[in-house]
DNA sequence: TTGGAATGTCAACAAGGCTGACTTAAAACG
DNA sequence: CGTTTTAAGTCAGCCTTGTTGACATTCCAA
């Protein structure tokens, strides 16, 4: 498709051969089984999915953060989120409350059982992504946060800045 | 966990907080979403799933290889992988030819409508890498391909590295 | 006061993982 | 040659996590 000899004219062009497109394809692909493997052997220890910690991630990162927007940041059907949400309710991990305001909202915090989990999870992960960083060094860092945002759709690539300046 | 106040001596320490690590994290994340959002819709008018997208990408990528090669690389039982082989071969998408040398194996290829099918994935995927790509910049890529090569665990990193080399 | 939004719940289903048990065929080994 | 191991396939059953559709409740807001 891309010429493997077309020559780089400024930084707007690049060698995009389709060897190099599909050697990132499969790197994202192998890459993201590391990503999850070591969040999923402490899950799994404890009886739970990748599901939960997706739920356990957000509303950490946003304590008090209501049902309908958790539903849009994890983009996937209120039934499903229900599921998971209700096992992590009975089991302590979190806690629901009516909305002061809007009585209609549940605003969802983790209690500090579901932060000691969270914590694991989240030290686990962040190990990973500390040893990788420094593996690739410093300059490869920027780069592969730009590609990945670069990468996201653009309702995805909202709620991932909304959340970054929420995090200042 | 990391000072924020680190300084960096050369290029081994790096900037490390907590936070810039939950970003990566994040980004990582939402960006998967978006890295199998095309080939998810493609496979979904035709009645196919992820599962059957990893597996014609690795026949593509190594035409003729054996049923046991295909499961190291994907990670998955033998049973699972079965569901899905068998469906593509009643489909006439892979061919599966019981090998000369040891006539246990099977080898495994696609036929052209099963290339048909992984130049449309291909495609779709191939186009969103690209834009990624140049939306980030040229020094955004080397990084990129870095850090997720650092975050495979080594099994994964051996499978991708072989298929790197099987590729010049 | 009524429409619609937010939430929750029930039932049913599908994809795609898993384990365990078992068969067949063929290679490899001793 | 006989035994063991390997490659592949199959059956049965289970789990997680996603889906749709239908429906009830609560309650804000026009």
């Amino acid at each position: 498709m891309v010429d493997q000899s077309a020559h780089a004219s400024g930084e707007s062009l690049l060698f995009l051969t389709d060897e190099q497109l599909r050697k990132g394809i499969e790197a994202m692909f192998f890459a993201y089984r590391g990503f999850t493997a070591d969040p999923d052997r402490i899950l799994e220890e404890r009886g739970y999915g990748r599901a939960h910690h997706r739920a356990v991630h957000f509303i950490h990162r946003s304590p008090a953060t209501t049902v309908n927007n958790l539903l849009a940041i994890l983009g996937v059907t209120k039934q499903s989120l229900n599921r998971v949400l209700r096992t992590l309710i009975e089991d302590g991990l979190v806690e629901s409350k009516v909305g002061t305001k809007d009585k209609r909202e549940r605003h969802l915090t983790l209690t500090d059982k579901g932060r000691e989990l969270e914590r694991a999870l989240s030290d686990a992960q962040r190990n990973r992504m500390r040893d990788a960083y420094r593996k690739a060094g410093p300059d490869a860092v920027q780069g592969f946060r730009q590609v990945l945002v670069a990468m996201m759709d653009s309702d995805m690539r909202r709620h991932y800045l909304a959340l970054k300046d929420a995090g200042q």
